[in-house]
This record gives C-alpha cells, structure tokens and sequence, in this order.
DNA sequence: CTCGTTTTATAATGTTCATTCTATAATGAC
DNA sequence: GTCATTATAGAATGAACATTATAAAACGAG
C-alpha cells in the first residue's frame, strides 16, 4: 500500500540510546543523531514525532532492556543473592563504561526530571520499580532469615536505593574500583549483619 | 586610572549561582545570565572571559559558600553529632528546595565531569573534601568510643558520601520526607550499632 | 499502468546561541 | 583640560539548533 520503511525501528532505538545515554538530553543534537542512526531528519521525525518523543521512547526502551532484564535475572535468585547479583552487576557495569555514560535513567532523573513534570513521573515510576525489587527481596529474605531483621524493609529498601544512585553519580567521576567496591560492600553488610 | 566597575562581583556571581545551579551549564543561556544579573553581555564577557570561565568561578563560590560552610559549621561539634548535623542540613534543604535544584555539585558532577577532563579532576577534589570531613569524624568519633568500630572509617565514608550523592539524586524526583529521612536515619545507624 | 499512501532525500526555515564590534562613558594621572 | 585605560550599552555576527516544505521514490490495490 506503501513504501516500507528502510530502517528496524528497535536498532535506530538502540543508536539514540548510545547518544542520549552519553551526552544527555539537550547536548544531544538532532544533527548527532542522523549521523549515528543513519536517517535523515525527516526520516526521523516522520517516525518519532520530534526530539523529546524520540528521547521518551529511547528512555522506556533503555529501562526496559537494561534495568528490566537485570531484575528479572536478579529476581530469580534467592534474595539474598539477587541484591547481590544485582550490585555486581551495577559494580561491573561501572568499572568497565569507558565513556563514563553511568546510568540513563539516573542522568535524565538529574537533567529533566527537576523541570519537566512528565519527566519527573516517568523516571519517578521507574525509581520506585527498582525499589519495589529491594523491597521484595527484602521482605522475602527477612522470612526466610537470609537477611537480617534489624531494619524494616522499606527502610532497606529507600537506603539501597540511594546507594544505588551515589555509586552512578561517583563512577561519572571517579570510577575507581576501591572508591566503588568500598561503598557496595558496605550497603551489603547492612544485610548481613 | 580607568572607568569604575558598576557592579560587585560577588553579587553578580550569586545571580549566575542561582541560574547554573537550576538549569545546569547547557541550558543557562547568556541572555538568561544578563537578564538575571543585569549585566550586559559586553560587561560580562570583560569580567569573566566567558560563560565556562563564569560557570567556574560560580562553582568554586558555591562550593566555598555552601559546602565549605557547612562543613566548618558541622566540624565544630563533636564528631557522631557532627555528621547527624551535616544530613539534618541536607534534609532541611532537600525538603524546602522548592525548585528542585539539588546541588550544584552534583549537577556538574553529572553534566560536566564526565565529558571534561578539568571539570572532572574539579569535581573529584570538592567531592574528596566531603570525603575526608566525614573520614575524620569517624576517626575521631571511634577513637572517642562515640562511633561504632564496625567498619573501617575509610569504607564508612566513602559510603556515606554515596548516600549524600542519592539523596541529591533523589531529591530533584522525589523530595519525598518520608524517604529520604528514612535513607538518612539508616545511614546514622550504621555509626551508632 | 495508475492512483493513493508513506518514506525518503535535500534544502530551506526561522530561532536561539555564544561571542564580538563599535562607540560612548567614566575615571585617575599628568 | 587631555590622555590612557577600562567599563558600558547596543547592535551585529556567524554558527548551530530543531523543525518543516518540497519533491522524488517505492510499494500494494484497483
């Protein structure tokens, strides 16, 4: 009926990620991002509506394959070990981001969230998610008596929550892996003892 | 000699403070910075060199106004109600910050640091003052017995360092009393038991 | 093959950006 | 008062920005 579309919109998402993931928002040009994706402007607007559109979906995508499937692979684990495995994976990952891209949805929490209230719920939901997933691991640990009573869960939780967004604000900064270990093995104590 | 200065520089640089530390570097344009210090461009260009010369010297301001008070404030008091006092002003501040603008700090360590070499090693160093204000604390505290021996005084720092980093982080989403008090109130236990 | 529809390529749009130019104004030294 | 020097005001500069207009191209339906 049409012409059909040169281009898997999944992979065009996948470039936008790598931009908007290292350079943010606003210093994320349109031009930088025909340039990396390989459409052209227009390409690009018939199919995404504008920039922030773009952003919002290379977002819920970034969230979903990269904070999503660590849950779920983290989840399956006994609790103890899922928070674990989760804040290995968080170490790994920052020790090894050359570009020092940190996390995307923390970058946009501190970039757009602050000013834009569509931002602030979107990254806010997205927060709790990971929350959600302490919290779970940590109700679930304390019945069985793999994690220690000594605080409530949701206090666990928020705390770790935190944690989790220092150690990505450092590693923009100074990934250095005494700095980063130093601080992970410390909230995991918190579990044991 | 020469045409007097009609403005004071102090005062010019709290107005470019305020911009930076709400917008960020990228989205404080220089109409924005002479709108809100009254200055013309032209003057403003004679004083400073140029908006990243100005975003430098409102950064080292704000740190030495705001952070090293603060920590000069704190390190009169004994070493545990010391760091109590520290997050106490960081709370209060995170919950009356009606614009959401965190920390300045944090924001350039997110923005900047990443991408710039110079900001990045100027970020580090303010970050590492944090660092050791706290070290000493529990240095001192755990000689004095008002700090708990669990941990090293280096780990303990540099975690509570994180935690500072995620309530920032947090703050600008989700200033939230309740959460961010119960991150706070978990991260004294940990020097208490 | 022609028509309707969508995607592409290219060029153009108008705005905003940081920065600088030109000219005028205000001072102390002489 | 004149001069050298620095500060201002206002306009101008050219680059980069996000977005769109125009027209050609690629397909299925009829």
């Amino acid at each position: 009926m049409a012409r059909p579309r040169e281009f898997d919109e999944s992979t065009v998402l996948d470039a936008a990620i790598h931009c908007f993931w290292r350079y943010g928002f606003t210093s994320t040009s349109v031009t930088r991002l025909t340039d990396t994706t390989g459409l052209t402007a227009a390409s690009l607007y018939n199919a995404f509506g504008d920039k922030r559109e773009l952003f919002k979906r290379a977002l819920e995508r970034y969230v979903e394959v990269h904070v999503g499937e660590r849950i779920e692979r983290c989840r399956r684990l006994p609790p103890r070990e899922a928070v674990g495995a989760f804040f290995a994976e968080i170490l790994n990952r920052s020790l090894t981001d050359r570009e020092r891209k940190g996390c995307m949805l923390v970058n946009t929490a501190l970039e757009l969230a602050p000013h834009d209230a569509e931002f602030r719920e979107i990254t806010a939901g997205m927060l709790q998610r990971i929350e959600r997933f302490f919290l779970e691991c940590f109700r679930k640990g304390q019945a069985d008596g793999t994690i220690v009573h000594s605080s409530s869960p949701d206090g666990l939780a928020a705390h770790l929550l935190s944690v989790l967004m220092g150690v990505r604000v450092l590693a923009r900064v100074r990934p250095e892996k005494a700095l980063l270990e130093g601080i992970v093995s410390q909230a995991l104590a918190l579990l044991d003892r």
